[in-house]
DNA sequence: ATAAATCGTTTCGGAGCCGTATCATTTCAG
DNA sequence: CTGAAATGATACGGCTCCGAAACGATTTAT
């Protein structure tokens, strides 16, 4: 029983949160973008498409096509397999690291202005 | 200073909610849609199309699409402001009232979950 | 009364994402 | 060595959303 909070704390916090996401960013990630981006960068490597689809009960496009868009925007990387080339390495990236990063520390700030 | 968290423990909330409404929802609320539902159900009314636009930092269109989509899903309605009637009030239905109360209680319920 | 301003909606072309089905590449089994 | 299986990418038609511009309804100012 880690982190105490009420549901109107929790609100306002999700409520704060989304509004810097959405006032900061032009674009703003979706909820499965955002969930495949942590996915990668909390749980342990390696991730595949295949692996991540299954995970979040999604078709593999889905996986292939966030790939894309999160690729360009340099947040996450594809890699080859080398041990078995069918594969596709999902993998962290400098800018994405910073995001996620970013991301905590927004949510710790937030956190710590909630009202009691 | 009401609630601490650490950006690891923060992090992964963000991951566990994002999850949770990936997974149990097929269509998902996008980072506007979600912002919008929870200024009105967490701030004073009255809320109208331009005031949601101007704190948001949206173009008007975009709340009325989304005033369109979540009234379809029932989570907002709009009303005729009768002292102008130029204006339109978005206003808590009872569907969405529980939306919210759910989401509140998740987010309880993961925070509580999370390791020290 | 008429013109200007305000407000929300609609239209338009363009872009992103969806699921299904199919494809190319690579690996594995016989 | 050849055919089946596995993996990720792509094609397709459909749906939603986007910003800019134009629009109708209403209110306010002249």
């Amino acid at each position: 029983m880690a982190v105490e909070i009420r549901p109107s704390q929790a609100l306002k916090l999700l409520h704060d949160l989304n509004y810097e996401m959405v006032r900061d960013d032009d674009r703003d990630l979706s909820a499965r973008q955002i969930t495949i981006l942590l996915t990668v960068y909390l749980e342990q490597p390696p991730h595949t498409v295949r692996g991540l689809a299954a995970k979040l009960n999604v078709t593999k496009p889905v996986i292939t096509r966030a790939l894309d868009t999160m690729g360009r925007m340099e947040l996450l990387q594809r890699r080859r397999d080398p041990s078995d080339r069918r594969n596709v390495l999902v993998q962290r990236t400098v800018k994405g690291a910073l995001y996620v990063e970013r991301l905590g520390d927004l949510m710790v700030a937030k956190a710590k202005e909630l009202p009691l």
